[in-house]
DNA sequence: TGACGTCAAGATCCG
DNA sequence: CGGATCTTGACGTCA
């Protein structure tokens, strides 16, 4: 099983994706930001392999304003050998990426320029996908579309209109439930009709069940799997939890460890990839895949404390101390519940007095080495903290500054300044 | 006509 | 100037 996470990546400066509008359009700036986006890419790619994920789905946005007509640069063409070359390294980590067109590119629409835009923009996602060499495991994820008030008459546009797509498009596209309209039930009959495989999202169910629902979850998971022909690859599902607001269907900030635990127990077949749908992306998708690793190191749990336990602190030192102590454990790491007490710390309310402690023991990292002047300023920070004059973000964003300055890895690898 | 979702860029304002 | 807080973009469907 691969868990997989969507797009972006928090925890660092150097994956963040880059973006271009019309009206600031040249060659030179969008050449600018493709070139770094490709960077981007590649130090994602890298992150994952040192956390042995597996998955990943691209952003359709690594290519600004790809299928714009302003946009006539043969990008592909001149990044092919880059292109080439992020493929293998993909390829070598036996990786398997997919990307997701977003609700815009819509198939079945009733307006002929719509299903143009529509072929156009999967053409590119496909070419994407062609210029890295991944093969057609590596899927576009599609929903069906709209419903124009007749349901099933916009089904058989969908096929009608993908019979004339480019084959590597048509071997890539897998159909997705959705939470408002097309139900796992409408997307197996597609399925039926088109050949290809669906791909079934938890949350998207919940919302939007079938009528008459007899099954389970995990008996409708286990009925998409048969969609999936072996050139397809393993079975791939989306997986998401709600946030605090269940009516719109927003998806929560991180994935609850013991909810997640129980739902891949009941998994009839775990043979499959679970590609999560969460706020906090890569840092849920480490904690799914230790979750579900069997006898993980113990170092892996370390790690993963060496990055959150100053956020953790900021928060709790009581979850602090108890984190501490379950880490002594060297022989049987509690996977589960070192990721319960995580959790805990993200719903426990910081204190200033935490934060402040927090921040002193940061500048620990500096105070022998800081120009008096920046001990000046960071004092000042202090008591403008205090004083309710200056944010916890400000005091944050000075430490990085200074982690940066100093080349304290440690520090600059830490989600504290990431998360809040 | 606005909401929906997404995230970064750009604009604007404050101290 | 740094930092906080809007607004905009790019897209189609549906109420």
């Amino acid at each position: 099983m691969a868990i997989g996470y969507a797009c972006i990546h928090l925890g660092s400066s150097k994956t963040q994706l880059s973006t271009l509008h019309v009206k600031n359009f040249t060659q030179e700036k969008f050449l600018l930001v493709l070139d770094h986006n490709l960077n981007a890419l590649e130090e994602i790619f890298h992150y994952n392999m040192i956390h042995h994920i597996q998955m990943l789905r691209i952003s359709s946005d690594i290519v600004p304003l790809s299928t714009h007509p302003i946009n006539t640069v043969p990008w592909l063409d001149m990044y092919k050998d880059r292109l080439t070359r992020i493929g293998q390294l993909i390829q070598e980590q036996g990786m398997r990426v997919s990307m997701h067109p977003g609700q815009y590119t819509v198939l079945n629409s009733i307006h002929a320029d719509v299903v143009q835009k529509a072929k156009k923009d999967l053409l590119y996602h496909a070419k994407f996908l062609d210029a890295l060499g991944c093969d057609c495991t590596n899927k576009l994820v599609l929903h069906i579309g709209g419903v124009y008030g007749d349901k099933k008459e916009s089904m058989h546009r969908f096929a009608e209109n993908f019979a004339t797509l480019d084959p590597s498009i048509k071997q890539r596209l897998i159909i997705e439930n959705d939470d408002k309209s097309y139900t796992v039930e409408d997307v197996l009959s597609l399925s039926k009709q088109v050949h290809i495989p669906v791909v079934f999202d938890t949350l998207h169910h919940t919302l939007n069940p079938p009528q008459n629902n007899q099954l389970s979850l995990f008996e409708w998971i286990k009925i998409c799997q048969e969609t999936w022909k072996p050139q397809d690859g393993k079975q791939k599902i989306h997986y998401s939890q709600t946030g605090t607001n269940f009516k719109n269907g927003a998806h929560s900030s991180f994935i609850q460890a013991e909810q997640f635990f129980q739902f891949y127990q009941q998994l009839i077949d775990k043979d499959i990839d679970i590609m999560l749908e969460v706020k906090d992306k890569n840092l849920s998708a480490i904690k799914c895949n230790l979750l579900i690793m069997e006898n993980p190191p113990i170092k892996y749990l370390e790690e993963e404390w060496a990055k959150y336990k100053y956020f953790v602190l900021g928060n709790s030192a009581k979850t602090y101390q108890e984190i501490r102590t379950l880490l002594k454990d060297k022989e049987n790491p509690d996977v589960l519940t070192f990721y319960t007490l995580l959790e805990h710390a993200f719903d426990t309310p910081s204190s200033k007095m935490s934060q402040i402690n927090t921040l002193q023991h940061l500048w620990g990292y500096f105070k022998k080495r800081a120009t008096p002047q920046e001990k000046k300023r960071f004092l000042s920070l202090i008591t403008g903290y205090e004083e309710d004059k200056k944010t916890l973000a400000s005091l944050k964003n000075y430490m990085y500054k200074l982690s940066y300055k100093y080349s304290v890895s440690y520090l600059l690898d830490s989600l504290y300044f990431y998360i809040e």
